[in-house]
DNA sequence: TTGATGATTTCATATTGTGCAACAAGTTTT
DNA sequence: AAAACTTGTTGCACAATATGAAATCATCAA
């Protein structure tokens, strides 16, 4: 997948003020339209015409064409009576439609029921996405267990499993911004994860011990007593397309040689393997 | 949601030539770029510049200058050796970010799990899309039951439980289209479905016992030995927003009176009791 | 009733989008 | 190996739209 999402064009992540722009080879004000989409992606909500030309730099008459236009698409939507703004069901479309041309995803959903059963454990699904580790897709265990993560939840890159996950085996360059994020908060706050050494020489021997072992995991981070261990599916490359997260409550069952472990980086393995054959010739309908 | 997908305005599921345009009261060019892009939505896979041009009836120039844009913001990727493209990562991305501004969505997916545990049954969660209803939410139950139904299935409006429930609760201009074809094909073929009267006075007949039901049922539709019973979550005005499913085996579960169709339309009256009272409001950030 | 605020539209002007042709890159045919 | 073909990409002259300030419209509060 081509990715110019570190130059200062405004992919829909980013979000960045529209100057000193490097050609995308498009149109300028479709770049710059999609960047006022990217901006209400991002917000937490409805947001008002005034609010968006506010945070896109822009005049409201500019910004509201723009909207104009992606109502007309359904990708946004807007509330009668605040006149707010909002996505739209289309882009939800968007986004299933999205989900149905990947097939490692509908390959880790296929699997993930079985995974659940036979460990007993919730199965996250994740991609890194703009905003770093992405939850896609999760089945939940049947053990009452509390959690608050939801589809879209963003997960640490250095603290959590799926982070660490993605830390060894994504390529580098997409994770460089997160990264440096997290290194520098993790410096200047050393108690918030102290079994991490955040300098240049700690991450690449982090680095290099998860890929020694092939999966990550972490005891009592988001919720004291939950345990989770992460593992990759990969591409013809050996590069983390996705990764798979294990979440329990019993700190044996993220050991290397625990079943749950064993099963997680077994089905990790199935799918990069399944995915690896298709590589190169046109993805088959599902 | 304002909704003009009726109008001859290139809605991101309406791909038809552009001519004699209605303004979007936006811009041209975004219109243009969008219809691009809902093409590629609607396509079975990646696409050629040249593919995409003629679905498009415009240059390859023209087109390629939109999808510059596009693989910018990341809505779109291009395969390297084939030169093909097809949704990008970011539009996944954007799926996710607008299912979770739909309240509804979340409020049913969290309900599904435990559903699922208490009839035993599969339980899908639709939206009424472009293309018709669409399944974007399933909780798989135990029980070993083989179905290809993936995220983004559409089902027929008339011969499924879910779609007839959408047909009795849903407004009814979305559902012209659909419904025009459907009811021609049975007019045409009535051995599809001899349970049904496609007549308009049959509808009316059909629309009236739904509501009077309250809850659609079919016995085997998809798959021979396989049952359905579906229930509406309706918003503040009693229109569907959402459609949940149960599938099973058991004839005997789809009766009126069965528990979990009790189960089903009590998860539903929950639910659109939720998301009544917060209409109007902002919605809380889950 | 008046004033304030935000959304939407008008209009003169600035700026970009367009389509053909040329070019680049890769594949197929001879 | 060379020529021909196909597809993707870019240059450029011209056509057409996008733009932003201001005006207008709609709603709400005092």
């Amino acid at each position: 997948m081509q990715d110019i999402q570190t130059s200062s064009n405004p992919s829909l992540a980013d979000s960045s003020a529209p100057t000193e722009r490097i050609s995308s080879g498009g149109l300028q004000s479709l770049d710059l339209a999609l960047g006022v989409l990217a901006k209400l992606a991002r917000g937490a909500g409805p947001m008002s015409l005034k609010d968006i030309a506010h945070a896109c730099d822009m005049p409201p008459s500019k910004v509201h064409r723009y909207l104009a236009s992606f109502l007309a698409a359904g990708l946004v939507s807007q509330a009668g009576r605040s006149g707010k703004y909002d996505l739209g069901l289309n882009a939800l479309q968007l986004g299933l439609a999205a989900m149905a041309r990947h097939d490692f995803i509908a390959a880790a959903t296929d699997r993930m029921p079985d995974l659940r059963d036979s460990t007993g454990m919730t199965v996250l699904l994740s991609v890194w996405g703009n905003d770093g580790s992405t939850v896609i897709r999760w089945e939940r265990a049947a053990s009452p267990m509390v959690t608050s993560m939801g589809l879209g939840t963003v997960l640490p890159l250095l603290t959590s499993a799926t982070g660490r996950a993605f830390f060894a085996y994504a390529p580098q360059a997409p994770l460089k911004p997160t990264l440096a994020v997290e290194a520098a908060r993790l410096c200047a706050a050393p108690e918030l994860a102290p079994e991490i050494d955040p300098s240049p020489e700690g991450l690449v021997d982090l680095h290099k011990s998860l890929r020694a072992a092939g999966f990550a995991s972490v005891s009592g981070r988001f919720i004291p007593g939950l345990v989770a261990a992460a593992a990759p599916v990969l591409d013809w490359q050996g590069e983390a397309l996705a990764v798979i997260t294990l979440i329990g409550t019993d700190e044996a069952d993220i050991e290397a040689n625990a079943k749950p472990v064993k099963e997680l980086r077994a089905t990790c393995a199935e799918i990069s393997a399944d995915f690896s054959v298709t590589v190169g010739s046109s993805p088959s309908q599902r």
